[in-house]
Formats: C-alpha cells, sequence, structure tokens
DNA sequence: CATATTCGGGG
DNA sequence: GTGTACGAATATG
C-alpha cells in the first residue's frame, strides 16, 4: 500500500521534472540560441570532469532573485616548472608541450573507458620568490587531474629544478585566477541551456567578477531532529530511528513526526511512519528552496544520521541544485555537502572563529545560545524521551516544542553570525560552505592564495609528510608569562601593546624573503642570531600592513556611525582574526609559509618590548605585579591617570611602526593565588573587578564538568564576596555556612551530583573509577549502559573505598550523602588556593569550631 | 613520565 | 578534495 503511494509520488515528481525541461526547452526556443549576460551572485561552486575536461559548476542566486547554475569550462588547469638551466627554455617548453598519457579507467557497467592527460599549451611567465624575479614554464594541461599526473612525470626529469602551484585545490585556483569573489556580483555571457536542474541552468562562455555588491539575507532554513535513544547510551542511527524533524525559517515553522497524538499547534504535522518522515524532509527543502540550510552539528549528527537511515529504506536523498545526493564525507563524519546548497553547521563556525571572542567554556547549543542570543534550549527531560514515545505519547507534545526551539535557535545563531562568516568569506575568497569549516590557519593561508595572486608571488608548495614529522619537533620559546606574588591587590592600571605580534611582523619585516638577506645586515632579533631586510618590505609584512591599515579605514568608518552597524564590524574584526592568526601561522607545521625563524623572532621581538615596558614602569615608580605576552599589570600606588598617560606616550614616541601600546582599563582590585602546594604565584590564574563591577575570572576551573554543583557555586561566590565587597569574613562565613550545611546533609542532592561521562563499555575498564562503579551496577538491574552515557552520581555515606559508595541518585532513598567528601575532595580544593592568599589555611576552613580570632588574619 | 587514545558537538 | 580535522585532555605502558 505504502510502497505503490510511493510509487506514485515519484511517478509524479518526474512529471513535474518533465515539465520543467519541457519548459526550458521552451525558453530557449524562445531565445533562439541568442548570447545573454546576466549577473548572479554564486555561493556554492562544483567541479567535474566531463569528456575530459574539467568543467566548473557555479550555484547562486541570479539578479532575478532565483536559483541558477551557471557551467564554465573555459578554465584551463595549470601547474609551474622552474628549470634548472635558464637558457635550456625553449627545448624543454617543447618536451613538455609534447606530454601525453593514456589511462583506461572501468566504470560501473565494466566498460573500459579511455582518459586522456596531456599538456596543451607552455607559456614563459615570471614570478616573484625569495624576494627576486624567477622565469618559469607554465604548463597548461587539459583537466586538474592531469596536473598530479604530468607533474609527477616532470619531476623526475634531470633538467627540472621543481615544480610549483600543483597542489592548489582546483577551486581554489579557479577562483583566484578568474578574479571571482563568492556571494558577490559576478556577470556571466553565454546562453539558458536545457538541463536538469533545480532552477535555470545558464552555459558561459565568459565570466568575470561584476562589482563587490554582496548578496543580501541568504534564504536560511534552520533545522534539526530527535532520534529514538534509550538509557541515555551513545548514538546509533543503525538501531534507532529519526522520531522527529524540526524547521524553521522566515515565516515558516515546522514539526513533523511519527506518532500521533492531541494537539492544537499548527507547527505539529504527523506522518505514519519514519519513511515519510524521511520523504517530508525531502519536500520541505524543495518547497522552502533554502540557499542556506543550517542545523548544529549536523556536519557530525544530523545529516550523518539521516542519510544512514535514508539508506536503509533505500530512500534518495538527492537534494542537490543539479539531484545530486548529500554527500557525507571526512573520516569523523564531519563534512555533510549537499551541491548548490550551502549547509552551515553553525557549531563548526562558532568553535573555531566566534569561540575566541566568547566566555563559554562549553559549546552545547544551549550555552551558546544563551551567551549569543539571550536564550537557551527549553528545559525537558530527554532521558524520558524514548519511554514517552512508547508509552506515553499524550505528553509528545513538550519534545516536539523543544525541537522546533532548536530549530528557531540554529536559525538566529546562524542569522547572528551570518555577518561575520559572509565578511570572511570576501576576504579570504573562499565559499562560505568551506569558510564555516575553516581553522585559522587554512582562512589565512587562503587570504595568501589571494594576496600571492595580486603581488605575483610565487606559492611555496605544501609540506610533505617528512617535513610536516620534522616541525612537529621543533618547540621554540613563547611569551614572556610574568610570576605573580600570591596576593590581593588594589588598583591596578592594565596595559597593552594593540596587535603585538602583528605589529611586530609589520615593523621587523619579518617574512621568509627578508630573513638573513644578503642586502643588508638589518638589526639582530633579541637572543637570536637573525635579522629581517630593512630595505624591501617582505611579501607578508605587505599583506600584514594592508590589514592593519584596512582595519583602521573600517574602525574609522564604525566611529562616524551613530549606529551599531553589525557588517562593519563583523569585517573589522576578521581582518583582526586575520591578522593576529599569521603568527601562529608561521609556526604551524602545514603551512605553506611556513618560517620557523620568523615565528621565533616575533615571540623574541614580542618578549623584548614587554620587558622593556616592565622596566620603564619599574623607573616610573610603578609597581608591576603581573604581565602576560602583551600586557602588564601595575599598581597605580601614589600615581594617577595623568601618570599613566604620560608612561604610555613615553613609550610609544620610541616603538617602531605601527607598534602601540595601550591603556587597556583600570581594576578596583583582584586577587593572584599561589600554585598548589608551593610558595610562588600561579601563573594565568587570577581575578579581578572593573571599576563598573564586572568581575573577570581567568583560569579557574570553575566551570568543569566532574565537579559538584555545590563547589562551582561556592567558588564563584567567594570571589564576588572578596573583590567586589572585598569582606574575606562574609567570605569565610560563607564557605562554612556551605560546609555546615553539606554536614547537615541538608544541600539538595542536585547539587552533589557528579556527572561523568562513560568513555568506553563498562567491560573495558581497568580501572574502576565511581562512575564506572554505578554504571556496572545499573548494568545488574538491566539498565542498558554503554560508551556515551551520562553517569550521574553521589558519594554516600559508610566504609571502603570511594567507588564503592558510589550511588545513583535513584539508589539513595533514606541515605546520607558522604558530607566529608563533599567538603574534602570538593569545596575544600575549589576554595583553598583563594583563602590561602590570606593565610587562612584549609583546617581552618572545614573546622567545626567557629573561628575566634579571625581578626588576626587582616 | 612519555606515548596512545578519546573527546567534543549531537539524543 | 590534486583529499583524510585538531588540539586538548585523559588513560595507559
Amino acid at each position: 500500500m505504502i510502497q505503490s503511494l510511493f510509487r506514485r509520488i515519484n511517478l509524479f515528481i518526474n512529471i513535474a521534472l518533465f515539465l520543467k525541461i519541457f519548459d526550458n526547452f521552451i525558453n530557449l526556443a524562445l531565445l533562439g540560441h541568442l548570447m545573454a549576460k546576466i549577473q548572479f551572485y554564486p555561493y556554492d561552486l562544483d567541479y567535474k570532469e566531463v569528456d575530459n575536461n574539467s568543467v566548473v559548476y557555479l550555484f547562486g542566486r541570479s539578479s532575478k532573485g532565483k536559483r541558477i547554475t551557471v557551467i564554465d569550462d573555459t578554465f584551463i588547469p595549470y601547474f609551474l616548472v622552474k628549470s634548472k638551466q635558464e637558457g635550456d627554455f625553449d627545448n624543454l617548453m617543447t618536451k613538455i608541450g609534447k606530454l601525453k598519457l593514456e589511462e583506461d579507467q572501468k566504470s560501473f557497467s565494466g566498460v573500459e573507458k579511455q582518459i586522456n592527460y596531456e599538456v596543451l599549451k607552455t607559456e614563459n611567465i615570471t614570478k616573484k620568490s625569495s624576494g627576486k624575479e624567477i622565469n618559469l614554464i607554465k604548463v597548461y594541461v587539459n583537466n586538474y587531474k592531469a596536473i598530479s599526473k604530468i607533474s609527477k612525470i616532470v619531476q623526475e626529469w634531470d633538467s627540472i629544478k621543481q615544480i610549483y602551484e600543483h597542489d592548489i585545490p582546483f577551486l581554489r585556483r579557479y577562483l583566484v585566477d578568474k578574479g571571482i569573489t563568492p556571494i558577490t556580483l559576478v556577470e556571466v555571457e553565454g546562453e539558458f541551456i536545457a538541463q536538469k536542474s533545480r532552477g535555470e541552468v545558464f552555459k558561459a562562455k565568459s565570466i568575470k567578477q561584476f562589482s563587490e555588491d554582496a548578496i543580501k539575507e541568504p534564504r536560511m532554513l534552520g533545522f534539526d531532529i530527535e532520534t529514538y535513544n534509550p538509557d541515555g547510551k551513545a548514538i546509533e542511527p543503525d538501531k534507532y530511528p529519526i522520531i522527529m524533524v524540526s524547521f524553521y525559517g522566515k515565516d515558516y515553522e515546522k514539526v513533523i513526526t511519527w506518532k500521533k497524538f492531541k494537539t492544537n499547534e499548527k507547527y505539529i504535522e504527523f506522518v505514519d511512519s519514519e519513511v515519510e518522515l524521511i520523504e517530508k524532509i525531502k519536500e520541505v527543502i524543495e518547497h522552502y528552496k533554502p540557499e542556506a540550510l543550517v542545523g548544529y552539528f549536523s556536519d557530525g549528527f544530523d545529516l550523518p544520521y539521516i542519510e544512514t537511515r535514508a539508506k536503509k529504506y533505500k530512500i534518495k536523498l538527492d537534494l542537490g541544485l543539479d539531484y545530486s545526493n548529500l554527500s557525507i564525507n571526512g573520516r569523523d563524519k564531519t563534512d555533510a555537502k549537499i551541491k548548490g546548497i550551502m549547509h552551515l553547521d553553525i557549531f563548526s563556525f562558532i568553535r573555531r572563529v566566534i569561540s575566541r571572542t566568547m566566555k563559554t567554556e562549553r559549546y552545547d547549543l544551549s550555552s551558546v545560545s544563551e551567551e549569543l542570543l539571550g536564550e537557551k534550549k527549553i528545559d525537558v527531560d530527554l532521558e524520558r524521551l524514548s519511554d514517552v514515545w512508547d508509552n506515553k505519547p499524550k505528553e509528545l507534545e513538550i519534545y516536539c516544542k523543544y525541537n522546533l526551539k532548536d530549530s528557531i535557535l540554529v536559525y538566529n545563531l546562524a542569522k547572528k553570525v551570518m555577518p561575520n562568516m559572509l565578511e570572511l568569506v570576501k576576504i579570504v575568497g573562499m565559499l562560505p560552505y568551506k569558510v564555516a569549516r575553516m581553522g585559522f590557519s587554512q582562512l589565512v593561508e587562503s587570504y595568501l592564495l589571494n594576496q600571492s595572486y595580486i603581488f605575483n608571488e610565487l606559492i611555496p608548495s605544501r609540506p610533505n609528510h617528512e617535513d610536516i614529522k620534522q616541525r612537529r619537533m621543533i618547540t621554540y620559546k613563547g611569551a614572556f608569562v610574568y610570576e605573580p606574588k600570591a596576593g590581593m591587590y588594589e588598583n591596578i592600571a592594565i596595559l597593552d601593546y594593540r596587535s603585538l605580534y602583528p605589529t611586530i611582523i609589520s615593523s621587523h619585516n619579518i617574512s621568509p624573503e627578508t630573513l638573513d638577506c644578503t642586502c643588508c645586515g638589518g638589526k639582530k632579533t633579541p637572543d637570536e642570531k637573525y635579522w629581517f631586510c630593512e630595505k624591501k618590505k617582505g611579501f607578508i609584512p605587505l599583506v600584514v600592513d594592508d590589514l592593519i591599515t584596512r582595519r583602521m579605514r573600517i574602525k574609522e568608518m564604525i566611529a562616524k556611525k551613530d549606529k551599531k552597524d553589525a557588517v562593519l564590524a563583523a569585517r573589522s574584526e576578521a581582518l583582526k582574526v586575520l591578522a593576529n592568526s599569521l603568527y601562529g601561522y608561521y609556526g604551524f607545521f602545514g603551512a605553506r609559509w611556513y618560517c620557523m625563524e620568523c615565528a621565533k623572532s616575533i615571540t623574541a621581538w614580542g618578549r623584548y618590548y614587554i620587558h622593556n615596558v616592565i622596566d620603564k614602569a619599574e623607573k616610573a615608580g610603578f609597581k608591576v605585579i603581573y604581565s602576560d605576552t602583551d600586557s602588564v599589570f601595575l599598581l597605580m600606588g601614589n600615581l594617577n591617570k595623568k601618570d599613566i598617560d604620560k608612561f604610555i606616550s613615553q613609550i610609544n614616541v620610541e616603538l617602531p611602526g605601527l607598534m602601540e601600546l595601550e591603556y587597556e582599563g583600570l581594576y578596583t582590585s583582584g586577587i593572584f593565588v599561589s600554585m598548589k602546594g608551593k610558595e610562588t604565584g600561579a601563573k594565568k590564574k587570577y581575578a579581578m573587578i572593573s571599576e563598573d563591577g564586572t568581575l573577570k575570572i581567568t583560569g579557574f576551573e570553575t566551570v568543569r564538568r566532574n565537579w559538584s554543583l555545590v563547589a562551582k557555586n561556592v567558588q564563584k561566590k567567594i570571589l564576588e564576596m572578596i573583590l567586589k565587597e572585598k569582606d574575606v569574613e562574609k567570605a569565610l562565613k560563607y564557605v562554612k555556612k556551605i560546609i555546615d550545611e553539606l554536614r547537615k546533609n541538608k544541600v539538595g542532592i542536585e547539587k552533589v551530583m557528579i556527572s561523568t561521562q562513560l568513555k568506553k563499555n563498562v567491560e573495558d575498564y581497568i580501572q574502576i573509577g565511581p562512575h564506572v562503579a554505578v554504571a556496572k551496577r545499573m548494568k545488574g538491574k538491566g539498565i542498558d549502559v554503554g560508551a556515551g552515557s551520562m553517569i550521574r552520581y553521589v558519594i554516600m555515606k559508610g566504609k571502603g573505598m570511594i567507588r564503592d559508595r558510589a550511588r545513583m541518585v535513584e539508589e539513595i532513598g533514606n541515605e546520607k550523602y558522604d558530607s566529608d567528601y563533599y567538603i574534602n575532595h570538593q569545596v575544600v580544593p575549589a576554595v583553598e588556593s583563594i583563602f590561602s592568599v590570606f593565610n587562612i589555611k584549609k583546617e581552618d576552613i572545614a573546622s567545626e569550631k567557629e573561628q575566634s580570632g579571625l581578626s588576626d588574619f587582616f
């Protein structure tokens, strides 16, 4: 019955498709093969080999707002060759020009197909390399696969020094050489053709960038699935079905589920089975026509899950604009692609790019939404979902709400970070789909590839495995961190260097080709034996200069506006991120422009400049209490803001180029704690309170998962009491009160519960921790737990090892939790380093007696 | 203490 | 994607 229904639906789709093609034919007839000129915003690209040719497909929005696929087969791939002797060029070019390879390839049907790889033509060109103009042979080949095939042969010849630019990703090469920036307006000449596709298809004769005008508000659709997942176990798409899916877009909200219950919610739609639910997913995407499909961890969860389920039912997920299937790539399934639709996993982008400006330590949808949108997920007990699904469908409505809310959050997050993503796309010139998944090193490299073409710089090759292995072993001295003296301080001014490393690269001309130049013996790097050219600006310093000055211009524009401009702010942020990443890129083992000497020199100069400020600050009468990389913490003492300003300008006159020391702010008080069991102050662990009363906590592990809530809360509370109210006595009393409540078992179970995730199956553990012991017992009771299960347990009173006293919350009954454990292993360790600053020992914190001589401590 | 593994995110 | 994330944190030898 259902089968025949599907056949009917399929037939219907096929008829619709036929009509569409027919419609295109009519268009074609009307056009009469007339060449047309159109403009569109490409937002996704793909390439294929057709008849031994490399063909590029550009998917985008036409200037009329419709979906369009532009086919371009005019680009000829190439690589570069450097010969050993320049005199031999003509002979060599002729020899290379004759290269041709044939290869038989078996196709699906077993028919052998012949593939040709051949050199189409050769050219003599020049490029800059290591600061010099060099002559190269540009070898054009018939398709992109031929690059690796033919370059490998050429590389072996005696007359060849080296091959270059044979390892540039094809689409990257295409975009750079054609001068096309994704998402901005591109002009194409050609004609509309009939081809199976969602939207129009246009065959290009020529293509060029038209303007910097960028696509406005991509049409987005947020989505999220819920799956049947008994016992909160590791996720198993092979075993359990998808039970719900939600979508949220502009004027669109929907939840689809296949268990019926009574509801008045209009957004809930019922189907009869998981099969129908998957078909419905396809239908929604077909009708909504999103340009961007956005999910949260959808690369690693939603889309792979949907794909696995669809495969089980033999449903084709031909969602691409060209009806190609959804493809899940990457060893760890971390890349889900739909051709012609930007699938954006917003989690990936936020964690990689946005995270550096965020406070949250966890990147789950709820924490991220709370920080960026000011709202959380709906709080439901997901562990019950499978039970409700089986036994109490009446209660499913709240789960539908929960499901929809996730899509709403994802949609709003995507909207929020879209300016950042699109600005990065424009600057680095890479596709949104890619940018959303790139780390800093890749973003930087993408930008450098673009800039190389503009500056006519030869692109260095990727390192091979051996290089990477060696590079990984190299370590070098990093930034300077001052060892603070533990204690509480008042009136602290923080000064820092604005963009320290980028301005060092620029001011000291730190670049691979300016390193140890032969034209001038420049100033030697402190602590090192290198120097950098003082006559000719290097490629990367030029790029950094450009990034810094562009950002300054944008900041001026922002200052002139009275309203907050999200796009300008995003552009400024993107430029800053790229400039800041160049230092790390020099030292990154996978980098094309890897330069360990450069990275070393940057940190060496950094140490030099920060020491310089420390020394001069002390001479000027400030007491330095802390310093890390690019910042110094000064005690104001008898000095005031004017003295600070004077000091800063005194430093700044002497700084070269774009380097600048800035005033970060004044903090009314701050606390530095000592290292565990040691006298010395801990680096990177302090808490400060600024003039406006905001608390800044750095390095304290207040947010770690396997701490009980009571310990986390106490730590934060007492930092506030000490810094805000400057009342150590109150803080101590507070801790004692909590300890007393623990002793009397008055603190609620939810606050002493500890959550730890099982990393593997219970049987596989050799070391039995408390959470494993609990899991074992759960198994004994027939509760199915395994790798991935979150075990929540409480340590109970009694004798013996801690693991034998761990109980799951449901087991507790009238028993009491072990107060001593929570006092001595949770609360006291969380606060002892803070109190030891005031000479209060842990015995004093935990002692049952009311502290008699508290005043002794002050 | 060095090396191997696993985790995140998702239900 | 001219392919095979990544960097931190934890577990094991």
